[in-house]
DNA sequence: CTGTTAGCGCATTCAT
DNA sequence: ATGAATGCGCTAACAG
């Protein structure tokens, strides 16, 4: 690997002056530069970024951490991310934390340490340890996905969304709504969905069947499994309608329903959230709430361009824009 | 951000000490190991990963090459690749080319000046440029879907899955069989798939119909299209069965017969290739290939790990296993 | 316009 | 058992 020092040899010049050529900084005659470009081209160099970075204190590096690279909203995420960061010469060290929360705060250091100019948190759930750590950074520092105190993030307007799905369901004229959630351990999915479907039910003064409120993991197979416990339930009534967190839960759902002979939307309406891929193609189309997680992680990489350029270094929080698609479960 | 140098200061011992009973090497009297621990952890002193990059030549940060994070292929290649890795202590530079083919060489570059410990290139087309490109690298690198002459690589077998899927549409006793693929500058995909079912239709001496050999897009509107086509060509014959060489593409095709009222499998039978989470959960569920996509992520990080210790550094090829998945849409 | 000097933070001889 | 000295490849004053 050649080096500077070798193509200031090459080039007969000192290693200042190639830095010159190379970062096109200060003046440096043309007869200089063009054996300096010579040899760089001979020789086939390229600077070394961590030597550069050694002096420079900039890395062009982002870290991002994410609970799991291989779901569709992470991915669209990322994705946007990578897309916004490029346009600005930077690129994107990635913390897969496969959902191990002890991970993250493993990976917060290890970022740290090969000091990049800033972190990216896709967050899930975000224990108090997390958020310790988080405060402690001095890097710029966003969080996507989840609001934590303190802390610039964007997130998703969870209460509102499930509000507005619930109210809409309500407008078609169902009075008996069931619920599949996830744990509120997840504050943005688990918890705030959940919450604004039960105020909305309250503030429509519809009533409350413990039984058609369930909870289920993240899985498609968990969504149908809560639905049938929902419909198992001793006082055999069955809801008209279900509202489910994800589009893969409601996907689930339908298919218990679907085995058991009923008829999509005529018999039950089903809606979920998030507008997955999934969601355009099965029968019936799912209606849903569309998000937009690319545009979202475009944003949040703005945010952080912009706290390392020394702009905007307070805490900001802003939520991203949904809308819902009406398709034909509901 | 405190470095080696103050830690030797509070720790009243040498940088050298303190390097030491970091990196545990060498002997270093408890007394002193216990002055330095307790430096580090009142400052919390984390070593600069960059400077240390330099000292030693390794990063232990693998480049990673990608089309196009947001595709559940590639997704789950990079979640294997990742998971794999950070077992040994490697992380993932993601360089994503959105489909670019320049920027494959612009961040073959870049990796390079980064120094990066490995490169793994995730590959749909390669042009000659790209292929000249990777054997001027010195760094261990390896090709993760297609097969490129000179470079270790996994592969999937298209061609054998293609001929597979096609045997089997034939055995179920279908005779007038149409196909869906993609432009054959994507060698596997496009070029092997294609070949693959031209070849398994002349072994059985079967008849080939132009107008039921269609080209599309990735997209599923595309594979709606080209059934389209198919189906409109003047000479008023359809086939009783579809094979697409993605289950996008079948999907695509699925809507458009759907929407021509014809029921599948009963009047037209339909394969995709790929296994996306989709194919599960349309109406009727896809037959299709599945590929092990994550452990082919996995198997290629161990690859590029082996070349970095040194052992296995000459060319190698594979191909990854894949298994047909028989559902109800043939 | 160009070169000299210094130092970023660390690991590694080589002495002691 | 410990430290001094050196250099990895680069940029940034500072002189000339």
């Amino acid at each position: 690997m050649a080096t500077i020092k070798d193509i200031a040899e090459i080039a007969k010049v000192s290693r200042t002056t190639v830095s010159r050529v190379i970062n096109d900084t200060g003046y440096v005659s043309d007869d200089a530069r063009e054996r300096v470009l010579q040899a760089i081209k001979r020789t086939g160099y390229i600077p070394s970024e961590y030597a550069k970075s050694l002096r420079t204190k900039q890395t062009k590096v982002i870290g991002v951490i994410l609970p799991k690279i291989s779901t569709e909203t992470v991915s669209r995420m990322v994705s946007g991310i990578t897309e916004e960061l490029s346009h600005y010469g930077y690129q994107v060290l990635l913390a897969n934390t496969n959902l191990d929360p002890v991970l993250e705060i493993d990976y917060l250091k290890l970022l740290k340490a090969r000091q990049v100019d800033g972190i990216i948190l896709v967050a899930t759930n975000v224990s108090d340890a997390l958020i310790k750590e988080i405060h402690k950074l001095t890097i710029p520092f966003a969080v996507l996905g989840q609001e934590i105190p303190g802390v610039t993030s964007i997130h998703y307007d969870d209460y509102q969304a499930a509000y507005d799905i619930t109210r809409h369901v309500i407008k078609k004229g169902h009075t008996s709504i069931g619920f599949i959630g996830v744990p509120e351990a997840d504050q943005a999915v688990g918890y705030e969905r959940k919450r604004a479907f039960i105020q909305a039910m309250r503030d429509h003064a519809l009533p409350l069947n413990e039984h058609w409120i369930q909870e289920a993991k993240f899985d498609i197979d968990s969504g149908n499994e809560a639905i049938k416990r929902m419909f198992e339930s001793r006082d055999k009534l069955a809801p008209t309608a279900v509202i489910a967190v994800t589009d893969r839960l409601a996907i689930g759902a339908m298919q218990y329903l679907k085995e058991r002979g009923l008829s999509i939307p005529h018999d039950i309406g089903i809606t979920g959230m998030g507008n997955s891929e999934l969601s355009r193609y099965v029968t019936p189309p799912l209606t849903t709430i569309h998000y937009h997680y690319k545009t979202a992680g475009e944003e949040v990489a703005r945010i952080i361009l912009d706290k390392i350029d020394g702009k905007n270094n307070d805490e900001k929080k802003s939520a991203l824009s949904y809308r819902l698609i009406e398709r034909d479960s509901l």
